[in-house]
DNA sequence: GCTAATCCCTCTAGCTACTATAGCTTCAAG
DNA sequence: CTTGAAGCTATAGTAGCTAGAGGGATTAGC
């Protein structure tokens, strides 16, 4: 039997964190102490740790949620568990494309800039003026 | 004279965003017509193209918010438009090796599942036990 | 057994950058 | 003068937490 507490320390997870995931339903209801304080069991625990992992890895509560549901049904074929990570890798691709085309024209305005007065300042100038881009966004 | 419609089509900002940025003093408050609406000028265009350009580039709204107060002292030496440039690039940078270390993950996870049964499925076993993973995250 | 420190409870509000809705008023064209 | 589009304010919702208020529970030490 575990408090709120020893299952935040156990798994990284902080206190608040663990009763928003039961609101959100990704952890069932913990039992209650005779005082009404949370106590969990090793499964929670387990539990836990797997969408703290998932959370890690990026994927949203709701693709979590999926994953939770496809666990329980060990029986069941894994097509679903893999779409659910190719999605989520796919939408990481493509951040991860967007990102480095900001990251090419910040380059670009950050290293032509003369260091000089604001009015000819290369980075305020280029905000300024859309035409000064190379490529679109 | 534009009215707040105009100047959404004219910029790509629209109508309800361009009030948030109002009320979060990124453009000052309009003049008003007799009954009430905003009307503004070109250099209203002006500046909202700017927040435009600067948001499509990833700058948050505290950032621009300084950048339009830098661009306001023409004289003033640069270093400050720059340093919230760089920094900005910096944080770009700082999420693509992160993102870079979640696909190298998620691909490996992917491509290692047989694509049989949830109970011997790489996807789940990997969430469930974190010693699979390569690298820390 | 008592007390103090620590933990836990619920509920509410805040964060970013918008977006959506409701209920109302104003504007511009015909 | 009417009508439909556009504008107004105010409020609430989005994701995934996080922080705080104002209490009650638990536990270690004496």
């Amino acid at each position: 039997m575990f408090s709120i507490g020893d299952l935040s320390r156990r798994t990284g997870v902080k206190v608040p964190t663990i009763r928003y995931y039961e609101q959100m339903g990704l952890i069932s209801a913990a039992h209650r102490s005779e005082g009404n304080q949370r106590r969990y069991e090793k499964t929670d625990l387990e539990r836990l740790a797997f969408i703290r992992h998932a959370r890690d890895l990026g994927f949203d509560i709701p693709a979590i949620r999926d994953l939770i549901a496809l666990s329980r049904h060990p029986d069941a074929p894994c097509a679903g568990a893999d779409r659910i990570a190719e999605e989520h890798l796919a939408a990481v691709r493509e951040k991860i494309v967007k990102l480095t085309k900001l990251e090419q024209e910040l380059e670009r305005i950050v290293s032509h800039c003369s260091g000089d007065s604001v009015e000819d300042c290369y980075v305020i100038r280029a905000l300024s003026d859309h035409g000064m881009c190379e490529a679109e966004h």
